[in-house]
DNA sequence: CGCAAAAATGACACCGATGTCATAAAATGC
DNA sequence: GCATTTTATGACATCGGTGTCATTTTTGCG
């Protein structure tokens, strides 16, 4: 591989004239400087960023750390994928700030992470962020003073910069258009209770339903989704979910289910039940997963989770500390629209409940 | 940062014995070395790659350009999922090697792949890899020789080594097994005609047909998917392809689908139009896509295109190069198993096709 | 035309590791 | 006990760039 020595002995000129036209540090006579470009084009000469890096201490190099690009190390499943937008995001940023993403994988290992750091900082990453897989809290392992660190997606105890998705205003949000539609009874069939993103999300949806002079009943409100993977346990979770939500004196007109994927699910058991999409019941989902939501038919009224935002968000936080700036010491919270599409019916205020809807015509699983 | 010469100090020895003791390359005495790991203990000192870089011309980096992240830039749509299974796998083998991985993303544009080249020769990358987000033909721009490069799910004109899936094999032995259940019309709604995987799919397909003796019927082999993304017509085009085959004078059993994504805007409309699945007809999708095909209700049986197992040849190939061997010549095909699941039901012999099945109780839609 | 200021270029040290070679100290053999 | 390995350690150059400062050339202007 060409060297500068190379190319400055090529364009008969010294290695700091050749350094010169590459950085553009200061001025060089046209000539020359059209001798040492000729000779890198004819040398194929590419600068090495290794040594750049000694002298001046920029390695242009930033870490990130998921346990987002497969939570089940031994499958082909995927856990994570809207953090994977995180990522992508955060890749495009920085790039387009000149900067390049290391990217390591903890395998969902946690205790991998200080092993993981500690490469980044052979390396000489200039910052590193931490992208968790779903919105909660991290144990991270001790960190020197001085480390520039941004975590996505999640937080810790000792106030590490974090950028979090807004769940509570985002629930709040599709909860509230769903009445602005004339739904008054509306059930919630949330992720599982001991995650953060489920508590938030709830109160959300009491915020929207308080707003509205609805009261909350808690009959309505029912988790119906573990993160264990036996999806057999999980279907049967929501069948046996839907089952109690339907079988309530004044059933639903329309449920909203904890994610897409949960949504999804349910158009078949909803199905199976008798139960049409959106004549019969309205259904929203959580997420904005457009795998799901544009590909199932009816499409699904969905919200978005800022996913994308969240990474360009925190991929410009770690650029600003890089710079020397100071962070935020509140976590940043960012949320996303309501993606409206075909699985909710407007109900008039007459229909306070499923039963009645004139034209429900329930058929037998 | 502390650096080696500052251990040196604290510890009393020359910079030379530091690097001994990080090394192992040459004998050390037992005092002298534990007051060189106290040294290192209490500094916190890291050695810096950059430096290890410059002598010795090995950065344990590795550069990986994808489509795959994101197909479309301005949106939080993925087209681009079972790549990252490749690109998981990719960075698994490699941490285990010892070996760093530098991620940059097209953002779909095919014209940033030189940028991105020459970004990973700054940072002096030991090889590259280049991920397809679909089975397909690529352009790369010209690079000096001896770059070590390797093709994932994709290939070109000019012989650059390269890991495919076997298409033609995954279709045949998932027709294969359709037949073993006792299906013998078996209609093929298949992905676009413009992309590779599809001429090779639809051939699987006939060698299943031909190796059990059923005739081919062209009548019932449909492109049902454009690579367009507005979902109103993908799912008006699968809606009218459906309705092509079921007005068949001999409407199959059993449905292949182009993909998992298919099949699942399939499930919708063959409920809508009365039919279930799979007592009426049995569905089959490809890519064995999880959070799909766990997810339907009922499951879909699919088969697993092999993306974990081509990421995990295609970075041992590039680490092999990198050792200095000889890469094949020919592509490496790897193909992966049927899924058995719910959506596929056996048919007695006597079931030629859909017309066939007493209990068929067809609704309109 | 002459001289100061600006522009263009080069010499040299240095960033933080490691390879080479030399040398000092300890172990071994007879 | 002395020569001879073997083991342990250090001095110094080097990798490929850039920062600092000095020097030469050009330009501008009274």
């Amino acid at each position: 591989m060409a060297t500068i020595y190379d190319v400055a002995k090529a364009a008969n000129v010294s290695p700091k004239t050749v350094s010169r036209v590459i950085n553009g540090d200061a001025p060089v006579g046209k000539k020359t400087r059209d001798k040492v470009e000729a000779a890198i084009a004819s040398l194929g000469y590419v600068p090495s960023l290794a040594a750049r890096t000694m002298r001046s201490n920029r390695s242009g190099l930033v870490g990130l750390i998921t346990g987002a690009i497969s939570l089940a190390p031994d499958s082909s499943e995927f856990g994570g994928l809207p953090d994977l937008i995180i990522v992508q995001r955060v890749q495009r940023v920085l790039e387009d700030n000149g900067m390049s993403l290391l990217i390591s994988d903890t395998g969902g290992k946690q205790e991998r992470v200080a092993d993981l750091m500690r490469t980044f900082t052979e390396h000489r990453v200039e910052g590193m962020l931490y992208v968790g897989d779903y919105h909660k809290r991290v144990d991270l392992p001790p960190f020197p003073d001085g480390t520039k660190l941004v975590l996505a997606n999640c937080y810790d105890d000792a106030g590490t910069p974090c950028v979090l998705p807004h769940d509570r205003l985002c629930q709040k949000m599709l909860v509230e258009a769903l009445i602005a539609k004339g739904h008054r009874r509306i059930a919630y069939l949330s992720l599982s209770n001991d995650i953060d993103a489920t508590r938030l999300r709830t109160e959300g949806y009491r915020d929207a339903l308080e707003a509205a002079g609805i009261a909350f009943d808690p009959d309505i409100v029912i988790p119906a989704d573990t993160r264990m993977s036996d999806p057999q346990a999980e279907v049967q979770l929501l069948w046996d979910a839907i089952e109690r939500i339907m079988a309530d004196d004044h059933p639903p007109t329309a449920i909203c289910f904890g994610n897409d994927r949960i949504a999804l699910r349910a158009y078949g058991i909803l199905r199976s039940r008798g139960l049409r999409v959106p004549d019969d019941i309205s259904v929203a989902g959580f997420d904005n997963h457009r795998l799901i939501a544009e590909t199932l038919y009816p499409q699904l009224t969905t919200v978005e989770l800022p996913y994308a935002a969240m990474g360009v968000r925190a991929a410009h936080m770690l650029l600003s500390l890089i710079k020397g700036e100071e962070a935020p010491s509140e976590p940043q919270l960012v949320s996303g629209p309501v993606c409206w599409r075909d699985s909710v019916l407007p109900r008039p205020a007459s229909v306070t409940n499923i039963n009645d809807i004139a034209s429900l015509g329930r058929k037998s699983s």
